[in-house]
DNA sequence: CGCGAGACCTGATAGC
DNA sequence: TGCTATCAGGTCTCGC
């Protein structure tokens, strides 16, 4: 679920709440999401540690300490991080409870656990991000990097734009809202767009991130929250009909029947009239 | 190297 | 009601 807005929002609240937070106890319940790092390493790593600074890089969330040791947390597509009081029910699926000094604990939940949560020195963040792409507000990325990244190939648009290494922080929903608000077809192969083309995907990009983090995100179905437990409330445009009716989902911009189609296992809703597989 | 299919999991929902 | 099939916002790995 969680894309770049779902995950800057989680920032701003941990941002917001558990800055100089000490670990004053750390639990490792469950170790499928470490990739082979063991609870008692984690716990080590972080326990005793103060929380000096919250960043993000992509749509990986980094909780930095003051020991030199960062927790890098990813959402996958069910995570959630949890601020709560030690007499709120756990969660079922916890993956991980950090005591703070306070008495309050996050938690981390991920149903699927496709999630990854390790406690990481300095370099070995800097190499698990290395392959990352240009953040999408940064001066790194523009439309002549796209054109330039996507020169050549012949994969559809929509993944590429959905692969981390061109760009960090897009998924699934974001890229479908991207691609039709630039009325460029997902499977169009990226190499083919034309500079046009590109510069509105870049704005669309930018525009669509940038106003979804102001709504504090997307949550379709209840699973995706902030800090707090609570939603988001962006709508992005292409989705509204489809998530909200049943039968016939028109296009916002249009009216025409959106349509489905499958990108390597992957859904894509997409507006057949809008959104041309090719330049006439 | 580029590309696409499958695997990894649990839970919600649609359809019978 | 209850069972089964399908799908879900991500990433990795493996073949071709």
């Amino acid at each position: 679920m969680p894309e770049l807005p779902e995950v800057e929002t989680l920032r701003q609240d941990l941002e917001a709440e558990v800055l100089r937070a000490r670990l004053r106890r750390v639990e490792v319940l469950q170790t499928r999401m470490t990739r082979g790092q063991g609870a008692g390493e984690i716990k080590r790593r972080l326990e005793g540690a103060t929380i000096s600074s919250i960043g993000r890089r992509g749509k990986y969330l980094l909780v930095r300490t003051d020991r030199e040791m960062t927790l890098l947390l990813h959402r996958g597509m069910s995570g959630n991080v949890l601020l709560r009081a030690p007499v709120d029910e756990p969660e079922p699926h916890l993956h991980l409870l950090l005591h703070l000094d306070d008495g309050r604990q996050l938690r981390v939940v991920d149903p699927r656990g496709f999630g990854e949560m390790r406690a990481l020195s300095p370099s070995e963040i800097e190499a698990r991000l290395a392959a990352l792409g240009p953040e999408p507000f940064g001066a790194q990325f523009s439309a002549a990097y796209l054109q330039d990244r996507l020169r050549g190939r012949r994969a559809p648009i929509k993944l590429l734009l959905m692969d981390q290494r061109i760009v960090a922080g897009l998924g699934n929903i974001y890229t479908d809202e991207c691609l039709w608000l630039a009325g460029v077809h997902p499977a169009r192969a990226a190499g083919s767009l034309a500079s046009a083309d590109l510069m509105l995907l870049h704005q669309a990009i930018r525009c669509s991130l940038q106003e979804a983090i102001e709504h504090r995100g997307t949550t379709f179905d209840g699973a995706m929250t902030d800090l707090h437990g609570q939603p988001g409330d962006y709508r992005p445009k292409v989705f509204v009909a489809q998530r909200n009716h049943h039968g016939a989902f028109p296009c916002a911009r249009c009216g025409a029947s959106l349509e489905r189609l499958r990108l390597s296992n992957r859904g894509s809703t997409f507006c057949p009239a809008c959104q041309r597989a090719a330049e006439e």
